[in-house]
DNA sequence: CTGAAAGCGCTAACAG
DNA sequence: CTGTTAGCGCTTTCAG
């Protein structure tokens, strides 16, 4: 900016001026300066604009990782963005799957303020419920129900899920359960286990596992659960990714899927489709929601009505993943 | 940090010495500095530190929107950005597909300086090669060639393509181009061309569209060749949205896919093996592209010797949307 | 109408 | 070892 005004002859404050469209300024002096702007190609940074204005703009959507779902979501969001007045900025800590709990409050810090006015957070882990910006948490945390939120029915999602499996013979039936906490894996256990005892079927403590939602962290139980002395004929892993793994796992063990297991994931993320054993699973409406989430970040910050909890259905997609058990 | 050192009775500049871990502070004040820091849950403003400091730690993804082939990208850069030092920022603007033409270099000098330390610019539409910030480019614009790049083999892709179609028995085979200017839509028409021309087969200038590789662009122009006097049998589209949306059109016009008309894709993107007539396309390496783009990126600024120039190969996916011709 | 000056949250000298 | 001072690029009073 000190460049422009060099070259055009007048103050900061006055290219500043006609660059945020104020009036104050002269015709002939607003012109001139607009084109050695676009001559010098000055575009105003965005980290000091907002550090002194308070305001960016920008719209951010924060997620531990970007992986199928959030990229899923970020698709939606990045729909809706467009209708609003923002920019859309998506930001990913370093930790990866090994993030820190209360990773969002970090991110949110570091970036609210100065960097984004509003935030979609992508299951936040932490307890909170209040930050300096206004936030939209889509499949959040348990204790965070006071945060305006978007999420599927896990719940009923799970009970059909069990049921599909449950019909077609199942009773052997093993759960992959998600991360800890986070309300969307709780209500897909309990889903579980009300539909296994709807049936009269019980559930052995010995086909629980719990695979956080992530390939790596899947490994290890879904090892355990198949290797028990009886193994299941089904498990339902409580998303694609870890479902996948289930797969994966059970064939390195000799089984086929599925001939010898059943499985059966939650998302409907695009891997599930394209794996090469093609996933059936409970499909939540992604891109949907993370614009849902988004138009309600953008309502929210114009201080418009709008709903703060939004719940969507999930619907069962039967693809090659799950076959009448074999033996008994 | 204002709070911080108030809280904890020093001065901000100690503050910032103890979260940049500086020395020159005494252990005990270390201690109970950070001890307020974590009660208080302090975290540094991006802006403000690096406003100041001319780094941020970050690394930016510049996108022009966030559609199924920069998500690719991003998965992989994701991925990458988890082995060095930096995080993760992928940024569109607000534009959508009315993008300016230039809008990669307005985001950077938005964002270099104070947010991003070095970017990789997807698909960029400019001539611009020089840029405040060490910059990757992906599949960039034809005069770009002095960046580092990461892309396709577009043209053998395209003669692989037409080649297919060909082989089915396809002889009247028209083409939707990509976007103006872009190397990776000029290789795949002269792939195209080329292919066509070996094989003896003329190409009709009715059977020539230009989808700017977005669905909405596609639509006109699709329209237009399937509605020509002697329609052709076949479709090569530049990218598989386009590809998508030329099936569209088929379909609304009357036609069969593929008992009626053939239509082959490019880039192999989630979207094109979910479509509801799965989509024959050549696959681009996506997510290793990204993660190779961002790791170029990386050495580039650490001043590690490193690659200028990948170009990755293709390979074709057979899926459902070619059969041969019917008619003659 | 225009520019000088103060200050956003932070870091980098430099004194003490 | 610690605090004071200056200033990153920008916007916003407030004088002129």
């Amino acid at each position: 900016m000190a460049d422009v005004a060099r070259t055009a002859g007048v103050s900061v404050a006055t290219v500043s001026k006609v660059v945020n469209n104020k009036d104050g300024i002269s015709p002939a002096r607003t012109q001139h300066v607009r084109q050695v702007i676009a001559d010098l190609g000055y575009e105003a940074s965005l980290g000091a604009q907002s550090l002194r204005s308070g305001k960016s703009g920008v719209l951010g959507m924060l997620v531990a990782e970007f992986e199928p779902f959030s990229t899923e979501l970020l698709k939606g969001a990045g729909a809706a963005i467009k209708k609003t007045d923002y920019e859309l900025l998506a930001y990913s800590g370093k930790g990866g799957s090994a993030q820190t709990p209360d990773w969002e409050r970090k991110h949110l810090s570091r970036l609210s303020g100065t960097l984004i006015d509003g935030a979609v957070i992508v299951t936040p882990t932490g307890g909170e419920s209040s930050f300096a910006i206004p936030v939209v948490a889509i499949d959040p945390h348990l204790g965070t129900s006071s945060l305006p939120t978007v999420r599927c029915d896990s719940y009923t999602g799970a009970v059909t899920a069990t049921n599909h499996l449950l019909s077609l013979g199942h009773r052997r039936i093993g759960f992959l359960g998600g991360r800890q906490g986070l309300q969307s894996s709780t209500e897909r256990e309990a889903g579980f286990r009300d539909a296994m005892a709807a049936a009269g079927v019980d559930v052995r403590p010995e086909y629980f596992g719990e695979g956080g939602y992530q390939p790596e962290l899947s490994i290890e139980p879904a090892t355990r659960i198949l290797t028990s002395p009886q193994p299941p004929t089904a498990i339902f892993a409580a998303n694609d990714l870890s479902a996948i793994q289930v797969i994966n796992v059970a064939e390195s063990l000799g089984l086929s899927v599925p001939e010898d297991l059943s499985v059966v994931g939650f998302d409907n993320v695009p891997d599930a489709a394209l794996f090469r054993i093609p996933l059936t699973t409970m499909a939540q409406p992604l891109q949907e929601m993370g614009a849902l989430a988004l138009h309600m970040l953008d309502d929210i910050i114009a201080g418009r009505e709008t709903v703060t909890n939004i719940i969507m259905p999930t619907h069962l997609v039967v693809r090659a993943s799950c076959a009448p058990p074999t033996s008994p």
